[in-house]
Parts: C-alpha cells; structure tokens; sequence
DNA sequence: TCAAAAGTGTTGAACATACACCCATGT
DNA sequence: ACATGGGTGTATGTTCAACACTTTTGA
C-alpha cells in the first residue's frame, strides 16, 4: 500500500431484528472489551485483512445466533464513518441489516459477555457508539421494505400461515389488518408466497394452509400500507 | 490505534448522474495516475485522515463539476470492499449517488485528465475497477426513487415547468407518460411540486406555469410507473 | 354447542387511464 | 391562421376497504 493512502480500521455492525412476544425485538450485545465495556451494544467486530465485507457480516451473524445453517435476510446498510465515532481510532463501519425469524436463545460471543434481545423501541438509550443511530436506520428500512418486498417472511419460520405473516406486518408497523383482506391480497399476488403441503391449528381454530416464500422474485409486490380497524364481530 | 486492527484504504467514489440530450448520462473521469491510468473510471478518491464521508463526497462533487454552489441531490449508496478491487491494497470504496440538472461541462480534477459526461448505456464497458457494478447499483437505486419519492425535480433546474420534470421520467425510465395525466397527478400530490413565480415559453406552446420543489416532505408520494402511450392527436 | 380462526363474496368509494376538448402563446 | 404544447373535464375500468357470511377445527 502506497504510504500516501490514509488507512482506517473497518468493521461491520449487525442489527439483527425478529419479531418475539409481540414486539419487534434486535439483538444486544454486552461488550466484553473496552471501549464501552459493560456496555449494551450491537453485534460486530474488525473486517478480516482478506475477508469480503458481506462475508464478515455473515460470520459475525453466524457467531452471534449459533446460527451456521442461518436461514435469514442479510443485506447492507449503510456505512458510517464520522471521526471520533470510535475512540480508538479512525474506524469505518460496515452496517448490515438481518432479519431472522423467532430464534432460540443466542449464544454470547467470544467478546461478549452477554448476548440478549431488547425491544427496538427500548434500545437506543442503552446503545454505545453511534449504534442508537444505526438501529433507527435498520428499523426505518425494515419497516419501509416490508411495503414494497415479500420480506416479511424472512421474520417467520420456513413454512407459515397467512396469519403469521400478518401478524409480522402487525407488530412491525404497529397497526392492524383486515385478516381477510391481508388474505387475498398476499395470496393473489403471484409469487409472494406459494402453498406448502399440510395445514396446521397452531393458532387455534379453523386448520390455516402453510406456505413458504416462492423461489423467484415478485413482479410488482402489494403495498400493504396502514388501511383497516374495525371488524364486524 | 491498536496494532491488533487490520487497516484499510478508505475512498469515496461518485455515480453523479444527469439528464443530457434525452439521455440518462453519468460523470466518467479518465485516469490520470496509476492504476488504469488512460482508463475511464467514476469520479471518487480517498477520503481525509479528519473527514467526514459524506464531506468527502461533498468534496469530489464540487471538484469534478466545478459548482461551488451545488444544488444536487447527493445520498450514500453502498459500500464495496471485496478483497482486490484495487490493486493498490485493501481499499474499501462508499459510493454515493448524485442526481444533479443538466450542468454547463465539467472541469478536469487534479488526478484527471479528462472529464465528460457519458450515456448510462454505453458506460458500463469501458469503467475500470468494479465501477461497472456501482454504476449499475446506482442507476437502479435512481429508477426506483423516483417511484416513491419526489426526486425526479433534483434533475431540474430551480423552477421547472411539469413537462420538463414529465421529460425526467421518461428519459431515466424509457417510457412515454401522458402529459394530462402526469400533470394531474403531480400537481395534486400536496408537497410535490409546489407553483413558483412566472411562467416560461422556452418549451414552446402556451406559457406553462414554473413550479419549485416543496421544502416539506411529501406525505405518500405518487408512484408513477409505466402507463401510457397513445394519444388523440 | 360454542368459541375462534380460516377463508370467500359482495359492495360502494377512491383512484387511474384514456381521451375530448379548450387555452395561450410564437411564427 | 395555424401549429405547438399547457392545462381541464369526464367516462370507464380497476383496485381497495369494509364487512356479511360460510368453513373447520378444539374444547
């Protein structure tokens, strides 16, 4: 490397989010090591010297779920890179958005004493370095994505009902949703999602059909938006 | 800095893109320093020891297109950093993306010795590093804002009349719109364009009404898309 | 038999497309 | 006068929110 080149240190963050007791949850990290040790903090760590960045940010996905066969979301962020946002120096981050459906619990890291999921909404106050600004990023794109993708099923297991996915939508927007009209919508729209073998009443009533997400892409996903209240019952 | 962290060359490089011509143009700088030295590449460079990233992007705009006083549109994009994208080293590269008007000719930067402006199209071919795939990542990122948001007017001058703005869509999206409906639809979305003082010739016809865009947001932009050809003339 | 959730039908309102038509200017 | 583009009115079709109603299970 040319020694004209300012160099800085380059690290990827995960804001990994799932939907857990109601409440769209992410994944906390209480730092092992300084700086801010002791403190509340997202998943992360150092780029390795001739690792790919989407490659380092699945690594630390795996190492902070116990997660190796992960079937979850990944994609990029954004990357922050103030000065002074880390006090050991001038270090670029990498942020990368996943979403995973209810996992186990997650095994604490090599440098992490304590791994655990925190409600969004009561996340930011605890968060070291910039990472409350991070997290509110993360949640806005969710939040946008789920309007126009088929990523809402990232958040449910690998097979679920329509009532699952709603309730997905549900708690990531914090509204409510006509069941039936959520019904036609998704399963009208081509390739959204597709029937799966069986049906099942694990949310009590009528047996729901199960379905997983299509293997291609969707041509022009719904939109779902805010929209219903009442119900006639 | 501790000497455990692996370090890495920071840049940022520019996907300024424009209308020109009835084209969607980018801004391509040819080489003038090692490596690809001759070769067309995206107009970028390292970022300072004490910058800011998006003060680095902000600084490369204004020096590849001489405007001190830039009225453009300028968002992160992406990052790249695959190991030995740049011969130089681990360089890992934000891109960003800008939407300016139609600018009088870009002045050379000091490491170039040639600056122009290039249809999208025929860009991809001749860009060096993996400029072709941030090229393509922008122009996609362009095309779908512009579905959701009110960013088309970032290619207009300060005030436009609704045909020039009718003329962005067309040109970035490759379709033919109707200039009623367009019409329609742009003005009565609150916040989208909000009128300006006077009026203008300069496209022939009757006077059309100069429109500015609003300082608020808009609250649910109109999603365009496709739609019409024919005509009753 | 009843509660609870799945899933279908139907209707009126909102919106989008297509196009007829009038307006105001330059030549 | 007439060509050119700006802008409004309006009919028809599509989509969407609301909600009545039937289906299929567990308790």
């Amino acid at each position: 490397m040319k020694a004209d080149i300012p160099l800085a240190g380059v690290a990827v963050d995960l804001v990994i989010l799932t939907v857990r007791e109601d409440t769209l949850m992410a994944l906390a990290i209480r730092r092992g090591i300084p700086p801010f040790k002791g403190q509340w903090a997202l998943p992360g760590g150092f780029v390795l010297p001739d690792e790919d960045l989407t490659a380092a940010a699945r690594r630390e996905l795996a190492e902070e779920t116990g997660l190796a066969d992960f079937r979850a979301h990944l994609e990029q962020l954004a990357t922050y890179g103030t000065p002074g946002r880390d006090p050991r120096g001038r270090v670029i981050s990498v942020a990368y958005l996943a979403l995973a459906p209810d996992l186990p619990l997650p095994s604490a890291g090599s440098d992490a004493a304590a791994a655990q999921w925190m409600p969004v909404d009561a996340m930011a106050g605890e968060l070291a370095f910039d990472h409350p600004q991070i997290l509110a990023d993360a949640v806005e794109r969710a939040r946008a994505k789920l309007e126009y993708t088929p990523l809402a099923a990232a958040f449910c297991a690998e097979t679920f009902t329509i009532a699952e996915l709603r309730h997905v939508y549900q708690v990531v927007w914090g509204v409510e949703l006509d069941p039936r009209n959520f019904h036609r919508k998704v399963t009208s729209t081509r390739g959204f999602v597709i029937p799966a073998d069986g049906t099942t009443t694990r949310d009590g009533g009528r047996p729901a059909q199960l379905f997983s997400v299509g293997p291609g892409d969707v041509l022009r996903p719904p939109l779902m938006r805010p929209g219903t209240v009442g119900d006639d019952r």
